[in-house]
DNA sequence: AGTGTAAGTGTTTTT
DNA sequence: CACTTACACT
């Protein structure tokens, strides 16, 4: 047994280990089961016989036996059936995927009838256009005579994006059928909050022991969602995860079920509804479920580990019939969205839903040097449950061990890193570099440091565009121009109003929608003496809604909003420049429903990243991202900071032991994103408000010196490792 | 409707 | 500590 680098009897571990044993024994039995249906290029004596028929027999134009490697190429060409693909990090997923569809067409699979899922349509739209250029790259004129071969073009009609706008096109595009308006606007999160707040104040539910508070908007709306996404009661979700507020369940309750009417009566969609009510089509709807059973013959499921509740059952809806092909992919080692609903069971239990399924690893890594291979594999041994891999490489030259180093404090820290950035710098571009954190504001010290020693880098998450209050207003315009019933955008735009308070904006809204969605109430005199803002605003509106273009729309509502901005916020100027930007995308559209879906659904994120210089416009810059933000790209040279256990792994996940597996899945996200250089750091100690924390990673402790090197600090030499290392 | 104060909250984040 | 939000009061 090797000796571990600190000692592990100083970690707490999960109290709850012995109460999720059942759990575990019935997903490992999964597993082993699964496991039974591997198909393995190394054992597989059909794959020569494969390779030959792939060469000659078929006449294809993309010469796959050659181009991928032997998993690869069963993954891409085993067309029929349920297969789950594990693809390990760096293994190719998305070349994979790009082929197995270039592959369909070219065997005479319509189009129309591939569906392709991914996470992010950015995702989506990659995977296509490598597939058209696979496609077009090997057309010659001959080909292009006779029509009949697959084409580039065909790509066009392959319907692929995330569930959400899957979902979103199936709402509004059999809205004849399903007997719903499709005319519908989209809740963000923060609309969601909004409107259960509204409607909790508007219901008056009856007064409840003032012993507890009631909950926030925030609280309940994850409340909401959680219990939705995880297909869990209400009661039950309450009673184990916010014990304190038991007391409120009933109005809790009653309150789901109110937002919910509201919701349908308003033609309002929130983001869980766009899934959950085709779900529910798709159970109740005969006709609508055959018919997507018909047209959808072909899907691919990407990042299948990160799915949640409803999304398995539409999935799992669609490909019912044994003659639908499904292919999902992922790894088990990345799930890391437990937090926001997803389920990773999905994909342990997959040889449970689809006994017949086949399962195909992707092991080869194309990504990461033999050392740092050897500690992500490291890494991946001491999460406990999945499905058996062992990344390699076929490269021989050895690199780098991966580094951790043990700083005195935070300053250190950053200093240590921008340090080996300037030393790297001569054989790198700064766009080589990342700095990975597990929570944004790890990135403080950093980003100080950067600024100081002049290294420019970007800055990858934080607040969103959508998400800044300027830009909801304005859209909240757009969004009644769209859809009038849209009450949550109304009281967003009357409360803007000095004299016009949550009671006038419900019931100048109600008469709006009482008086056939007309602006006129808006100018009697009975609403009118609350606010003279609401004469100019009938006239905004009405020249709004006969504008020719998405942009011009935007033009008259900021004629009439910016003054209002000015009187609300002090930054206004700054704020201001943002509206150019939502300018900008609206010339990318020509219909208002586009736009709005595509701002919902596809938000842009980067478009108002926070940048060290942001005069310079050069490309060459730092990358510094949350962890779960990095996931799916790489770099030559990642660093990994606040390596304190109690960041990383987070405090709050410490005493859960599903919670910390997700923490550990995060840590190997992480150290996966590295191709040649992994430099993992942390201070001494870490204090804020929520506590003390001076013991390194448990991540780190648990590994030996064989996998990384170690650069101590005094305060580390004290913290070695005892000679006996096993802590369960 | 608007304001002031006390109290609670505090990861990660995409749709 | 910093920020949001609920609630009571005017």
């Amino acid at each position: 047994m090797t000796t571990t680098i600190f000692d592990t009897q100083s970690y707490n571990y999960p109290q709850n280990f012995a109460e999720i044993q059942p759990k575990l024994t019935r997903l490992k039995k999964a597993i082993k089961k699964l496991e039974a249906n591997l198909i393995d290029a190394d054992n597989d004596a059909n794959i020569e016989l494969l390779k030959q028929r792939l060469g000659g027999e078929l006449g294809l134009k993309v010469d796959y036996a050659s181009e991928l490697n032997p998993d690869q190429l069963l993954a891409a060409t085993t067309i029929e059936g349920k297969v789950l693909v594990i693809a390990g990090a760096g293994s190719g997923k998305t070349k994979t995927l790009t082929y197995r569809t270039s592959y369909l067409l070219e065997n005479g699979v319509t189009p129309k009838s591939i569906l392709l899922l991914t996470f992010t349509r950015k995702a989506a739209n990659e995977i296509k256009s490598r597939a058209k250029v696979l496609l077009a790259d090997t057309l010659s004129d001959d080909d292009l005579a006779k029509d009949t071969l697959p084409t580039s073009k065909m790509l066009n009609d392959v319907t692929s994006g995330t569930f959400h706008s899957f979902c979103n096109m199936l709402l509004r595009q059999y809205s004849g059928l399903l007997g719903i308006n499709p005319r519908f606007t989209i809740l963000d999160t923060g609309d969601s909050e909004d409107a259960i707040d509204l409607i909790h104040k508007e219901k008056k539910y009856p007064a409840q022991a003032k012993s507890q508070a009631f909950p926030r908007k925030k609280t309940l709306q994850n409340i909401i969602s959680t219990s939705r996404n995880r297909r869990i009661h209400i009661r039950d979700l309450i009673e184990s995860n916010y014990p304190d507020i038991a007391v409120h369940i009933p109005i809790i309750e009653q309150l789901a079920i109110d937002f919910h009417e509201y919701k349908r009566a308003n033609h309002l969609y929130d983001f869980d509804d766009i899934i959950s009510q085709v779900v529910r089509h798709l159970k109740t709807n005969d006709i609508f479920r055959q018919m997507l059973q018909n047209q959808y013959r072909y899907i691919m499921v990407d990042e299948y580990q990160d799915t949640n509740i409803p999304q398995k059952q539409l999935i799992d809806l669609i490909c019912e019939p044994k003659s639908v092909s499904l292919m999902v992919v992922g790894d088990d080692n990345q799930s890391i969205y437990a937090f926001r609903g997803a389920n990773y069971e999905n994909i342990l239990l997959f040889g449970e839903t689809y006994p017949e399924a086949k399962l195909i690893k992707l092991e080869q890594n194309y990504r990461s040097t033999p050392a740092v291979l050897n500690y992500i594999n490291a890494l991946s041994a001491h999460i406990t449950l999945g499905y058996q891999k062992q990344l390699y490489s076929s490269v021989s030259i050895e690199g780098c061990k991966p580094v951790f180093s043990h700083l005195n404090d935070e300053t250190r820290e950053a200093k240590y890193i921008a340090d080996k950035i300037i030393e790297l710098k001569p054989d790198h571009d700064y766009s080589d570099f990342a700095v990975l954190c597990r929570t944004s504001f790890q990135s403080n010290y950093v980003q100080l440091e950067f600024m100081e020693r002049s290294i420019p880098f970007i800055v990858v998450g934080g607040i969103k565009f959508i998400e800044r209050r300027h830009i909801k207003d304005v859209l909240a315009f757009v969004k009644i121009l769209y859809n009038p019933n849209d009450t949550i955008a109304w009281h967003r735009i009357l409360t803007l109003f000095q004299g016009v308070g949550a009671v006038t904006a419900t019931r100048l809204t109600q008469a709006i929608n009482d008086d056939n969605n007309s602006f006129e109430p808006l100018l009697t005199p009975k609403f009118a003496k609350k606010s003279e803002q609401l004469e100019p605003l009938y006239h905004t509106l009405t020249k709004a809604s006969q504008a020719e273009s998405v942009e011009s729309i935007i033009e008259h509502v900021l004629e009439f909003y910016v003054p209002i901005l000015k009187t609300l916020e002090e930054n206004w100027r700054e704020r201001n420049e943002d509206f150019r930007v939502l300018k900008n995308l609206a010339t990318e559209y020509s219909s208002l429903d586009n736009f709005l879906e595509n701002l919902a659904l596809d938000p842009p994120n980067d478009s108002v990243a926070t940048t060290s210089q942001p005069a310079q416009d050069d490309k060459d810059k730092v990358t510094i991202s949350t962890i779960h933000s990095a996931k799916g790209l790489e770099w030559p040279v990642v660093f990994v900071n606040s390596l304190v256990d109690g960041i990383t792994p987070h405090h709050r996940s410490l005493a859960d032991f599903e919670e910390l597996e997700e923490e550990r899945k995060l840590f190997y996200v992480a150290c996966s994103r590295a191709k040649t250089r992994l430099y993992l750091t942390a201070p001494d100690y870490f204090a804020s408000y929520s506590g003390y924390f001076d013991k390194p990673s448990r991540f780190i402790a648990e590994l030996s010196a064989d996998e990384v090197e170690v650069k101590r600090s005094r305060k580390s030499l004290e913290m070695l490792a005892s000679d006996d290392p096993v802590w369960w």
